[in-house]
DNA sequence: TTATTCATTCTATTTTTTAGAATGAAACAT
DNA sequence: ATGTTTCATTCTAAAAAATAGAATGAATAA
């Protein structure tokens, strides 16, 4: 089977990084004759010739090249999985709850739950949707470790994630989308506009900036966006969540005169972060990193 | 860096596999303290529990399971390196050459290749492309080590390797694309043949089953193409090769009154087998395998 | 030339791995 | 119940492997 150990793989590698034998024994506190044995055991193991001597320079040969990569990679993946064990001892948290507006782009937030749930292969992830001050409520109530959320706390920490654009949208065939002309306010508060239903249950704020006369108001961005394509009203919504909407023609950017896109920051707020653990901390950094651009 | 060793894997997953320290050390040859010892010093170099005991039962934690999972992965691509290794070393043949006629699928070929040049990486690839007899005359003058044709070789190994189909095609404004009817023999001498010419130098057979009394002859597929969906003429073409003008309408198939599809068998060809090297037999086991279904 | 920097080998020492015997606990058979 | 078997587990001594240190010789640099 397996005849080649993981030591004579750093070594090997510790002899191309640090190029000679004498050099990689000094970088890695080990004597010139250890890993010149490991490395001479490793080639006649493996049956290939590693190196080879141009005067007293050593070079690797066409094979030895390949086998580094290939090698490199191995290294890469053993640390990978010890570094996960690391992290799966008792003691740490088994759980990271996420308390996220639906107006928030999805493709982030799933992009780091998976690269933590890659470093913390055991860990439960509770992802809870919420619209508006939803979140917040959440994680001030403790149900959630982590909110990501349009409104910053005053009692914990909060920090800008990124910003989502809302734009005024109606179904293809409905009255607003057929107009010639930019839109005025009075145009709008003409028709119906479906708005969010806070989800939070002490609050009762509403998303939809303008006071339309007639107003439906649903609880998820998933039924607003099905009542516009039957053509049932308008309604603000962010450009991620109707982008295949508008591309397949089924909803139309409707035109408004002035400020047709707004825009509305997301923050990331948590607790105290000393009391943070390792899974939220990893999560923070993940989700910090992917929004950046 | 990494303290875990390879053999510890290995006595782990065979603990696993064997259901207990002492059948996985009868099945492994060691004693089972061996097994033990190495189980336990994995645990605690990893910091995890791998099993726990339920009454004389062991059972993985789910830590375990966990690593177990990326373990076997890794012992995996271990073996595949030293197999890789193990086939490098001078002496095997360092290339591979493929005389292939142009009308043979191209997907499979390649498939094979990369599997073979990921088996043997440091291989060097010739693909020459041919028309007809010319495959077959490069294996006799030793310049190719496999050739696929549709011919097979009295001197050599031949065996069925797959069937192409061949259709009548012509360009969507042509003539013989119009025509409501199906078409006879004398309608097509009365339009351009649009012929490949045999790419061997001794021989002079040509692709095209019809003796037009126009016929244009070209050395490459792609050429023919070429000139049909410009109107210039007809042609039989490999299914595969024309495929995707039918698809996209450029091209039409015509509608023959008897034979509009025909078939020919392409063979695999070889010298004797025993004086192949191991690049071949890979090769010859894959292409084989690829084009099975 | 001389000195230096290597790879490489040899030998002794230290560390690690292994086996075998022994112990105790749980499951099974009678 | 009772004895037997099948385990995991530990201990100790032997075997094997890794390691260091000194030494050699070859190639380069001063």
């Amino acid at each position: 089977m397996a005849r080649s150990t993981i030591t004579q793989w750093h070594m090997f590698k510790a002899v191309v990084d640090f190029g000679g034998f004498n050099q990689a024994a000094e970088r890695i506190h080990k004597s010139p004759s250890s890993v010149h044995n490991a490395v001479q055991k490793l080639e006649q193991q493996l049956g290939v010739d590693l190196f080879k001597m141009q005067g007293r320079k050593l070079v690797l040969t066409a094979s030895g090249a390949h086998l580094l990569r290939r090698i490199n990679y191995l290294l890469h993946e053993v640390e990978r999985m010890e570094h996960v064990a690391s992290n799966m001892q008792v003691g740490i948290e088994s759980s990271l709850r996420i308390a996220v507006d639906e107006a928030f782009p999805k493709e982030p937030l799933y992009q780091a739950l998976s690269n933590v749930s890659e470093e913390f292969p055991l860990i439960r992830v509770e992802v809870l949707e919420t619209i508006l001050s939803g979140a917040d409520e959440l994680l001030e109530q403790g149900k959630a470790d982590v909110s990501l959320s349009p409104f910053t706390l005053s009692e914990n920490l909060s920090e800008d994630i990124c910003t989502v654009k809302f734009v005024l949208v109606a179904g293809a065939g409905h009255h607003l989308s057929k107009a010639k002309l930019p839109l005025t306010l009075e145009d709008l508060k003409a028709h119906r506009q479906i708005v969010l239903r806070d989800s939070a249950l002490n609050k009762q704020t509403n998303y939809g900036w303008l006071g339309a006369d007639q107003r439906w108001t649903v609880s998820h961005i998933a039924s607003s966006i099905e009542l516009i394509r039957r053509g049932l009203g308008y309604a603000w919504l962010p450009q991620h969540a109707v982008a295949p909407f508008l591309e397949d023609g089924s909803l139309k950017a409707l035109n408004l005169s002035r400020g047709a896109v707004r825009s509305t920051n997301f923050y990331l707020n948590f607790t105290d972060g000393e009391l943070l653990g390792p899974v939220t901390r990893s999560f923070l950094g993940q989700i910090r990193y992917l929004t950046l651009n």
